[in-house]
DNA sequence: ATATTGACCCGGA
DNA sequence: CTCCGGGCCAATA
């Protein structure tokens, strides 16, 4: 059931500790969706549980991936910033020092 | 049942 | 930096 993916889904999104983040594919990946990152994102889209840290996913290259300037974009910005990012134009800015080191490693490469 | 549409991803140009 | 093409998968029309 689609419900149940959603579910594990959002269960690897609610495990992500503050001041770090994920791509897409890499929540799906997690929750047993090797290819699942469009499943990801569609998860996000209809779940509105309330203290789930939804800004914390974003795309692989490490931008937003809503629309620039929308208030959806603003607010995950805001928390982003909240939560020590610098963010350079739309694109996550790689000067942080709570890092996650799989999506470092898929961003920029080992150190 | 087919077609289009996304909060996607990747490699190449 | 952008643009393309192909792949992906569930929701929606």
């Amino acid at each position: 059931m689609t419900a149940e993916r959603y579910r594990r889904i959002l269960q690897v999104v609610a495990a992500i500790p503050p001041g770090r983040v994920m791509s897409y594919g890499e929540v799906a990946r997690r929750a047993g969706f090797p290819r699942g990152a469009r499943l990801a994102a569609a998860a996000l889209r209809g779940a509105n549980e309330p203290g789930l840290p939804w800004h914390r996913v974003v795309r692989a290259d490490g931008r937003i991936a809503l629309a620039p300037g929308s208030p959806a974009f603003r607010e995950q910005a805001r928390r982003l910033r909240a939560e020590g990012w610098t963010l350079r134009g739309t694109r996550l800015a790689r000067d942080r020092t709570l890092r996650d080191p799989d999506l470092d490693r898929a961003l920029w490469g080992p150190d």
